[in-house]
DNA sequence: GCGGAAGAGTTTCGATTCGCCACTTAATTC
DNA sequence: GAATTAAGTGGCGAATCGAAACTCTTCCGC
């Protein structure tokens, strides 16, 4: 077995690192929540975030590379540029709410509020849960890891 | 820190920040997955990850302060000590899980392998998805802020 | 018991990154 | 055409990272 082979079993070939690489960093998925809530512009994302406005730059521009926010100029103000989600980074909607639901409910004095509804029915979103392909709820202790070619 | 609490002054009472607090440095997402691949020793860790020594006592001690990791002095070794995921740090998979998949789905070459299946029936787990109180899948167009005092 | 080795860190120190503040440039408004 | 706004860039001290060497305790073989 070759040393590629060693490492993928040690570590699998996992998305995981791949993922960090584009929104591991500090302010990264702060500034994906503010594009969430709207937020287009480098002036509102700065002091919505209070983010420094040489390191906001930067993570503007990683993301930007990565294909998470597309960047255009205004049309109307050519002084002012739009950073706006792309699919790609739309996609990062159920991380960011894992994270903030598990931030929620365990390092959080009171409970969270404004609260994130279902527009058709205004009831809370559900916990975000792993699931089997038909549906039933997962826990960890249902998991395990299969080799792609192995038999079922 | 003092940044969480303007954060929630600007935009409401949101899980996000202290998430970040706890999950937001460059490893600490790679250490929660060799931990849910069982590895529970420093010289582990740091093999498996090829992490600074400094670094990675740094991070677990960090782990371990925020109630995600527990840090136990092994009985027939005393030598060795073994870090756990807390039930705190086993709710951190389905955040874990959602960036893993986005991370499969946009950044890599090739399909994820050896890939993540229920014990059950053997069948990959589905992707981690945003739902409504009833089941639903919602997107994030189906989304929006509401005041919990605020009338339905 | 004793020499050696393993496990879990800690220290050191140079390289990188962060973050505050001032500055620039271009477009817009008054 | 003067002042203001938007989006950055540059300088520089402070904090953080990272690789390697070092410490300290515990275990193993003899």
């Amino acid at each position: 077995m070759g040393r590629v082979q060693e490492d993928m079993k040690r570590s699998g070939s996992c998305g995981l690192p791949p993922a960090l690489e584009v929104m591991g960093e500090r302010w990264s998925f702060l500034i994906l929540r503010a594009a969430f809530n709207g937020i287009v512009h480098f002036e509102n994302f700065s002091s919505e975030l209070g983010i420094a406005r040489n390191i906001l730059s930067d993570r503007l521009s990683r993301l930007v590379r990565h294909g998470v926010l597309q960047r255009t100029p205004c049309e109307h103000d050519r002084r002012k540029v739009e950073y706006r989600l792309t699919e790609k980074g739309c996609d990062l909607l159920p991380a960011m709410l894992a994270l903030r639901q598990w931030g929620e409910k365990y390092t959080m004095r009171t409970p969270a509020n404004p609260v994130l509804v279902d527009t058709r029915d205004r009831r809370p979103i559900a916990p975000i849960r792993i699931r089997a392909a038909d549906g039933r709820e997962l826990c960890w202790r249902d998991l395990a890891w299969q080799d792609r070619s192995e038999p079922s």
